[in-house]
DNA sequence: GTCAAGATGTTATTTTTATAACGTCTGATC
DNA sequence: GATCAGACGTTATAAAAATAACATCTTGAC
């Protein structure tokens, strides 16, 4: 049996198709020249728009026209992948720990946050607190 | 400019590569038996000594010899990639917000964490606190 | 000592990825 | 309506990744 957890949304890709799905999540929706842009080791214009009709043929990104230009986007929203990328950075790197994510983030190597961030981030936890008690 | 984020550890790996980097980085050190039962889609187990060989060159990872078998363990260690690959997924699906990633942990569809659990949490939001205060 | 089990390395091959040249179409400009 | 810029698609090729066959080397058991 199996000891280990396995992202299945990532774990399929290949290297330039998960840059490519990255920028899409932080961008939200961007056409072959806003990626271009974008992608590390800048490969050609007709590179990246063979790799998003790849990505399309397999489901991944769709994509609009607006005007002359196709602009992508994503086929599963962010917020649906956002959990599994945490999990899966939760399991791989923090032993499935909630807490010691909590802990890497407002550490002493996290960014500094701003009092207001961390007001906010107290009264998340409190309203988890309450929840939990009720 | 670029105006995303990306992740320099993660982006240059491929398919396997990444899956037994992880699969390393979750079980701390492994057997190439070990990894082979962990492996989605088993592949031969030459292939993966094959590939650790190939992560090896790469510089990925290191082995130690153990009896007659070799055990293997990533050359960069979890604490120090641990914060790169957290900020890669609070930047790609949360908008870099540490704010939206503890509400994602504790929020609704985050798994229930316990009472002891909330509580430590709160421990550490309340020292950041007194920290950033000071 | 010889046989089997379980490791490893070498190497070849297949498959997938990545890249980009080249051609076409559309719209704006003059 | 000719021309240019900027999109797009098709298609071939080069490069990288993935896979596994096969040979070798312990180690322990009989």
């Amino acid at each position: 049996m199996k000891v280990t957890v396995t992202n299945a949304l990532h774990a399929g890709l290949s290297r330039r198709e998960r840059q490519i799905m990255d920028l899409l999540y932080q961008l939200g929706r961007a056409t072959a020249a806003d990626l271009l842009k974008e992608m590390p080791g800048d490969p050609s214009d007709s590179t990246v728009r063979t790799q998003l009709r790849v990505l399309e043929t397999k489901g991944h990104v769709r994509h609009e026209e607006e005007g002359t230009k196709y602009v992508y986007y994503p086929v599963v929203p962010r917020r649906v992948v956002r959990k599994s990328a945490l999990k899966h950075v939760m399991n791989t790197f923090f032993d499935g720990s909630a807490e010691k994510v909590v802990a890497a983030l407002l550490g002493p190597d996290g960014r500094r946050l701003s009092d207001e961030e961390l007001d906010r981030i107290a009264g998340i936890v409190a309203r988890a607190r309450a929840e939990e008690s009720k």
